[in-house]
DNA sequence: TTCATATTTCCATTATCATGGAATTATGAA
DNA sequence: TTCATAATTCCATGATAATGGAAATATGAA
């Protein structure tokens, strides 16, 4: 839930999301966004550490793309104690994103 | 985004979820989850900050509830940035929670 | 092997966040 | 007013996170 508090990691996680399954290698993240290599091993690390990410390596280049999975777990998550939970705001305007969502959907 | 992050702010917001629109009082707050005032106070105002809390004051108390219309645009960010973003991740595992979601439907 | 490059780890430094007692402010009651 | 209580702010202290250069590790190429 942390871990994508911290903006640049937000930074990478949108981009990893938006680039799809390929991912970027490690170098080309930090060039993108202008991060020292250092710096962005710290935070994909973090971001691994969450399963948000995913490493595949090939060759020299370790390739990290974003775990989709995952999100939607974070998702359904904040979905649920957003609506689900809230028994006495079924009245008020919280109102599920479409259907009542189930925890953990398959 | 990070106002969730520390985990006796996701306390906080959750209970205040499952109260609904009537909230709690600061004191009630700080003694179900057993924080000293300041540390409830200064936590709160973080919720607060980011929009996820309503203030009101009855007296010499102060109710917080929950923002639900706040939590949902939460929601409806990480969706976006899911699965609307993700050209090239349509064909992967990354299918909406249930219909696609449009950036903040009314 | 030897070299070049990709990435991580090490680690000292800095920055930011969290804690909670005490003082302060705010509000209603007596 | 004066008092009691709710809540916040102040602030010193401690804890945790972030930063990034340098060194170490890993891998493929020559």
């Amino acid at each position: 839930m942390s871990a994508l508090a911290h903006e640049k990691r937000l930074e990478i996680f949108r981009l990893l999301v938006k680039r799809g399954p390929d991912g970027f290698a490690a170098g080309v993240i930090a060039e993108k966004l202008g991060l020292p290599a250092a710096t962005l091993s710290f935070h994909i690390k973090e971001l691994d550490r969450a399963g948000l990410v995913a490493a595949r390596q090939d060759g020299r280049f370790i390739h990290y793309s974003a775990n989709f999975a995952v999100m939607r777990a974070l998702i359904g998550f904040l979905t649920d104690n957003c609506c689900s939970l809230a028994e006495s705001a079924r009245a008020t305007n919280c109102s599920p994103l479409t259907q009542p969502v189930r925890r953990k959907r398959a």
